[in-house]
DNA sequence: CAAATATGCAACCGTTTGGTTGCATATTTT
DNA sequence: AAAATATGCAACCAAACGGTTGCATATTTG
């Protein structure tokens, strides 16, 4: 799940995500014309990308496709963001009452 | 959003956001014993868990109280991860054709 | 007021990261 | 078979990162 966390840290790699998520199945030189960089640095995000389970590569003669796998973000969503906003109410409860003490503190 | 996803890169950081949602509001030392790291490297991570909006710090004579916000997690929720998620029978079923392509194209 | 406690700030340092350039390899196309 | 296309691999580099040490500052306690 580090690796999932890692990959989408970088502004570029989520803009390659959402260029697969306009369209799926696109080859390295297509994904390459979105993006001002040399192919091998795009190479590199999607080594990181794919590494993560996010992308997943299928060949095809020369050319690479790069397929999204939404699953692991499935489960970043289900095992670490969902158990984080359930605690959205009691930690919102929680500053205010820790603003509360300060204030009857203060007098 | 670019520096919430930065502060969740690390997997220090998010314990972090763990010991806290396990026990919001601890003092700087306090979260110090929960792991093994100088104070003032402790207090970098924090300095970018603050930045990013994700904890809310308050300062209580020469304490500093740190409280989750949980409001930065539910955006990236609501306005990537979801968009992301709901692609999930789509991406899958493009994979599938991918790879039924494949197939047809070998015979 | 002095000592102890809680924190901040800045410099430094090894490692990782993001990106480039250069060259090699494999598949098509002509 | 030769040329063109699509990609891989490795070395290299500056910048960012994760962490430390050393010292300064502010608040409490005795």
């Amino acid at each position: 799940m580090d690796a999932v966390f890692k990959a989408l840290a970088d502004p570029n790699r989520r803009a390659l995500l959402d260029q697969l998520h306009l369209q799926n199945g696109q080859t390295l030189n297509q994904l390459c014309r979105h993006l001002r960089m040399t192919r091998q640095g795009i190479t590199k995000h999607l080594g990181l990308l794919i590494k993560a389970g996010l992308i997943v590569p299928l060949w095809r003669g020369r050319e690479k496709l790069h397929y999204l796998n939404p699953a692991p973000l499935k489960q970043i969503s289900e095992r670490w963001i969902d158990k984080h906003k359930a605690a959205c109410l009691r930690a919102l409860t929680d500053l205010t009452k820790g603003l509360d003490a300060l204030k009857t503190e203060a007098n």
